[in-house]
DNA sequence: GCTTGACCTTCCCGCTACAGGAAGGATTAC
DNA sequence: GTAATCCTTCCTGTAGCGGGAAGGTCAAGC
């Protein structure tokens, strides 16, 4: 299967699997004689993976770690729990963080008047 | 006051100020005779008002307009308030995006029992 | 007056995870 | 045969800086 094929089963833009497969993510099976990029099942697989994986936030390196766990059947689930719990920490802090500029800039909205005039407690918080 | 100064007044990385200076976000006063960035009262608020409101998460772009509005005596309230709401729309669209992550996520993590075994829910969503 | 160390300057590369596009070859449909 | 649609590599750009090199400047101490 050529790119495209490859990129619509996984739900995944042509240029991103060529980047995956420029830095060794996921590589494709093999190259035609022309030098297209072929993919079978199992690079497919793969990429649908990876295509998850990111839809959960999972940076390229956690991506790659978990990639390796996926294919290693002597893997400990422990391992794999690791990284996802990593990922999860991320977002809850991520989560706080937003949650804290998000009552603050409601708090200032929510006191500007929006008129006309310049008074402004956005404005003003900010100086 | 030179740039170290003004970084530190600021409470932002000199690298940082520079950079600012260098997109005409927030340009010194003027430069001394041997070509040192110089910054006065006035260049010293922007800068801070950029810093806070970067807290806040405003884009440059978005910082680049409020800093008009906090330098124009004629502004209405309105325009910050528009502003300030799309921020706060970003802010709130995060947050739903990452609540849905955090608990299928979290559901994923609290499911796997994290042990020496490769058996694994989390492996098994992904793949 | 000279040195030393801490500033400052510009310039260029690197980061994330791709997107856009150019130039040129391959394949496919008609 | 040709036109359209693929494919390839390579280069540039994104946001918001950080790191570091090469070189000029300034204040303090001797």
């Amino acid at each position: 299967m050529n790119i495209s094929g490859a990129a619509k089963a996984a739900g995944l833009p042509v240029k991103t699997v060529r980047y995956y497969a420029d830095i060794g993510l996921v590589e494709p099976a093999a190259r035609t004689a022309a030098g297209y990029r072929d993919y079978d099942d199992a690079s497919l697989r793969k990429l649908s993976f990876v295509g998850r994986a990111r839809g959960f936030g999972f940076s390229i390196a956690q991506c790659r770690e978990l990639l390796g766990l996926y294919q290693d059947a002597d893997r400990s689930s422990a391992e794999v729990k690791e990284i996802a719990s990593a990922r999860l920490a991320e977002i809850r802090a991520k989560q706080c963080e937003l949650q804290v500029l998000h009552d603050e800039l409601a708090h200032l909205v929510d006191a500007c008047c929006g008129d006309a005039r310049p008074d402004c407690p956005i404005i003003d918080y900010l100086s």
